[in-house]
DNA sequence: CTTGACTCTGCCCCGGGGGCAGGCTCCAGC
DNA sequence: GCTGGAGCCTGCCCCCGGGGCAGAGTCAAG
């Protein structure tokens, strides 16, 4: 009456090596053990069991999962499981359209990493109105969104309006571990009289090494290394923290076509 | 100049851990390597390849692709590798959607996994067209689609006309290993002639133990070891080989949809 | 009783690192 | 020049779900 485990592999189509997992794991155990041999002897009706192992499997669900599912009093604990399964697989999938769409923009640009034109310009003074505030890495994007409507709320509360696009002036290098102070701009025409939480004053003119990225904004930190290459091997000397120009809306626009402007004041080598 | 494996980490944004072992593998070779100390030394042009791997470990493609397009002295070779890992990125997106649309059913219908109602009923005999071969499970649903395409087309060429469902007898067991006859089958209003390929006959009429499954073809397995396990207990006797009947049409339906009846004709045990 | 098919345990392998232990080495401050 | 603490080194085990193999033991049919 009993299987050996070759026989109940083949009626389950799970693998040996999978079965003695199984039972290692406490999963699924054989309904005999020959104490003296260690042969695993299966049940037939353990195939219904074993059945059920396989279609999780083959949705990808870890075995722990599987076993705290098949051994659930109660059945909405198991349903519950499965739909956090669903959210992990929604997740996943999720997660393997962007890398496509990304590697699909990697493939189309035919580089992998970018090459910049680097060049200097001459900034001249502009009034802004700002907001400053300490952030880090994993928060920027966030901060940045808030930050901007923050300050366009203020404009439109003061009657008046931007007159470019918003940049973000980055006080302090701000990597993985290191959180800075960023300050969230925008262009006025005239002064700003500013309030307890968005600023406004006068940006002073600089010359700046500048380039422009176009894509993620998990691409810009090459953009930054490019440039501060560039100014080392040039002789120029870093006079002012970098300011980043968003050219386009990164709502309405592709990740690949995002342009951002980055713009490091400098003090050029022959002055 | 040169920079210590943690500043290095840090311009590039990928763990000391994940350096060491790209320098293992000759991915990544620091600059120089102080032969006392060990200590690894980095040069800061070397950010622009380590931001090349880390784009495109960000897309998945494994470390031994990476090398390869990297140190490709053809740019159509390395463009080649991406293309063709974007080709596996799309199979695993079917993948994935495929075992999401699986899940979904199963969170659908309730239970994981099915559970048959089982009866027996009469058969009676049935004028067929049909055409046998030896198949292995792997092949099975590509040869039905032939099978019962070509058995159409000489019932078309013959001026006639199936006059129910197709169906498939299994006349031997097939599983992950071993390969059997199976009969794809359409039923006829009259004797047919058949040919060389085709051939026409009476299928014998039986009590069969009947059971109805609904989904994917996968889950058919259960279906028999239900059937057969209904079939021992009540004492009958398998006489013939089992009839797979399609409800339905799956090439119209959702896998979750598919109806397929299974017959095993029997002996039954009071007779 | 023999033989061949089956099964057992135990070990190493896959990928891409994470984490930790124990011991060096470097650099900055004194 | 010295010292302390941060940084670095190698080597090992771990993740997950098995695959594959070696060497030894076991089962069932003839």
């Amino acid at each position: 009456m009993f299987l050996q485990i070759g026989q109940f592999s083949k009626m389950t189509r799970l693998s040996t090596k999978a079965l003695r997992l199984y039972d290692e794991i406490g999963l699924l155990r054989p309904a005999h053990v020959d104490s003296d041999s260690g042969y695993r002897y299966y049940d037939r009706a353990q195939a219904n069991r074993a059945e059920a192992i396989r279609i999780l499997r083959s949705v990808d669900m870890p075995l722990e999962e599987i076993s705290a599912i098949l051994d659930a009093s109660d059945p909405d604990t198991a349903q519950q499981r499965l739909l956090e399964h669903r959210a992990r697989l929604v997740e996943q999938l999720a997660a393997q359209e962007r890398m496509l769409s990304y590697l699909e923009a990697i493939i189309q640009r035919k580089e992998i990493t970018m090459s910049y034109e680097i060049s200097t310009a001459r900034v001249e003074p502009v009034n802004i109105a700002s907001v400053k505030l300490h952030t880090k890495m994993s928060e920027i994007s966030a901060n940045i969104g808030q930050g901007l409507g923050l300050v366009a709320g203020r404009l439109t509360a003061a009657g008046t309006a931007p007159v470019g696009m918003p940049f973000v002036i980055y006080h302090e290098l701000i990597d993985q571990e290191t959180s800075g102070d960023m300050e969230m701009c925008m262009p006025v025409a005239a002064p700003f009289a500013g309030d307890d939480e968005v600023t406004g004053r006068e940006l002073e003119g600089a010359t700046v090494a500048r380039t422009l990225h176009t894509g993620p904004y998990e691409e810009l930190g090459q953009a930054y290394q490019a440039i501060l290459a560039w100014i080392t091997e040039h002789g120029h000397q870093v006079v002012g923290p970098p300011r980043e120009h968003y050219l386009n809306d990164p709502t309405t626009v592709a990740p690949a076509e995002i342009q951002t402007r980055i713009d490091f004041p400098i003090r050029p080598a022959d002055s």
